[in-house]
DNA sequence: ACGGCATGGTGACCATGGAAGACGTCGCCC
DNA sequence: GGGCGACGTCTTCCATGGTCACCATGCCGT
């Protein structure tokens, strides 16, 4: 391997000089600057990130934790994330917490341990953080569904706005019979309280009532439990004329559950979801969501960590993504 | 921050031995292990991944190179190739080629400079590597669509073979005017030949001429060109009554372009796509498709660039992956 | 008494960056 | 005009945290 110390031999100055050079700071004549990219060219050098990092304390590396890469969402949102972070000069490793809180707080404490500088946390499960290894002073910055009453900078999704937006829109198409299939229920105001708070404050607003058995709760947010809640929507017998999804991906299976059944959507039923994956254009009706600014978001909270990163101590903020409602066939 | 010196001095050891118990060496006795673990514990010390690196030129990461991230076909092979790299012991880290040559050569640079151990390259558009920074010696390994030869270990898709069997399937079922929806022709036997050629196979093995009407180019991969392709399709007025797609992705695609003109799949037109991503089961009407085994590529992959990188000098494997026909409604 | 094994220690070394200093030159001031 | 400080430029030295190759010690068996 080719060293600083081979580049500066080659270009006859010492290695601190072509340390200077390679890092584009000042305190360099013209001549010698020029005489030390051109050994550099020649060599091929490159410097080792290792050894910088070592000396440094830096690596440039922010961490993203996700639940699971594989849904479309969070595979839209590290694009995002990756494309800003690159801006701003990092890189970005992916970590797979399998939504659950365990892998969740390992993310953090492996995060540290591989010495990311920061982490960027796409966080499910983990509530009750302050018994959780979130060391102070390490910049994380919560993305997404938690809130954790201001102890981290974080950039939420517009949970309940955009929920109660949605069932506005339901309402406004003339749906009376508005049913909710969310995720699991949970102790802490998470993404899917908040998303329900929504639901409840559209209803409330629109002066329908509440009916539980219109509220389906799913083990996970995935195609296959959408789908499944769909079926046992039908079968139950109970009247319905609009479903509110808590994600795409959960609307895309009750989309098929739907059909499954032999009910048409929007005749029959109307269907709106949240987050605008790419797929939801597509579908046979395609499908009304709720767009937040996924973009936005992730420059942001890549933003945070930056800032977090240069200075720790910095109070925390808190952002609520935009957000617009994109209107398809699923509710014409 | 806590090195492993501190820990030494807290357990009354060298840092040396403090070294082995960290990596399960022998030649510790019980007692002194059992010390050092305790002052591990107590310190909270963790390893510094720098320093080790630099020192024993290993850093435990893989690379990832994909066109894009976004794609379900690339999120979903990403999590098994994290899933098998972590159980090798490795990191993964991903990047984003853009589907482009030159973001093709970027990742591999880049992830010698960053001093990965290896590189799995998901190619879709390098093509004369040997023009190419893939300076010898350095584990690379392909995964999926290029051909180089016998050059680089390299896992194929069975992409020849799946499009002919999709091919022979919607023959079987009765149809003779096949469209296939391909992508960019290219120069090399890439991915879009080599499917290319299944299909050809297919017909002349069933007796059914080629018509150039009927083969559909793309500019990229994307549902959005698959929509296009299969209006384009439509309104040129060429009888069809099967479509095979080069991929799911643009199958969704096709799938919403045959809705916007009014033919119902599979009754008018039968539709069979290529790699079966989640999606596709939950479509309506549901996706037929090749599913090659994803899963069983992840791990050849990952094995590979594990055993290139302990023994650079082996001679090349290639494999091509073992798939199956999944027969859902569009093909009913 | 001597060789061998088990256990643990020593110092060099990996590639880079920060701090401080050396060196030459130039300008300023008396 | 000569001495001196300041400045721009580059060098030297050392620190960074682990690991490697080798060495030292002590105990055992023969």
């Amino acid at each position: 391997m080719v060293t600083m110390e081979d580049v500066a031999r080659l270009a006859g100055v010492s290695k601190m000089t072509v340390s200077n050079v390679v890092n584009n700071r000042d305190g360099v004549g013209d001549l010698v600057r020029q005489r030390v990219l051109e050994a550099i060219r020649q060599s091929g050098y490159r410097v080792n990130v290792s050894a910088r990092t070592l000396r440094s304390g830096r690596t440039g590396v922010i961490g993203l934790a996700v639940p699971d890469i594989e849904l479309p969402y969070f595979g839209h949102l590290a694009a995002h994330v990756i494309e800003a972070a690159g801006r701003q000069g990092f890189h970005v490793a992916i970590e797979q917490t399998g939504a659950a809180a365990a892998g969740e707080a390992d993310a953090i404490a492996h995060s540290r341990t591989l010495h990311f500088d920061g982490l960027i946390l796409s966080a499910v499960e983990l509530d009750r953080l302050d018994e959780h290894p979130a060391e102070a002073g390490y910049p994380l910055v919560m993305l997404g569904e938690q809130d954790f009453g201001g102890r981290f900078d974080h950039v939420a999704m517009p949970n309940e706005e955009g929920t109660k937006a949605a069932t506005t829109h339901l309402a406004d198409r003339g749906c009376r019979r508005i049913a909710i299939v969310t995720g699991r229920a949970s102790d802490d105001v998470n993404m899917v309280t908040r998303r329900h708070y929504g639901y409840l404050a559209a209803l409330a607003e629109r002066g329908i009532g509440v009916d539980p058995a219109l509220v389906f709760s799913l083990d996970d947010a995935s195609m296959e439990a959408g789908r499944e809640a769909a079926c046992r929507l039908v079968d139950s017998g109970h009247e319905i004329d609009g479903v509110v999804a808590v994600t795409d991906t959960v609307a895309l299976g009750v989309l098929r559950g739907l059909a499954d059944r032999g009910l048409r959507v929007p005749e029959d039923v109307r269907l709106i979801g949240f987050d605008d994956i790419p797929e939801s254009g597509f579908t046979v009706p395609s499908l009304s969501t709720v767009a937040p600014d996924h973009r936005w978001m992730a420059e942001r909270a890549v933003e945070l960590v930056a800032q977090r990163i240069r200075a720790p101590l910095r109070p925390t903020a808190q952002y609520v993504a935009p957000f617009e409602l994109v209107i398809r066939e699923s509710t014409r």
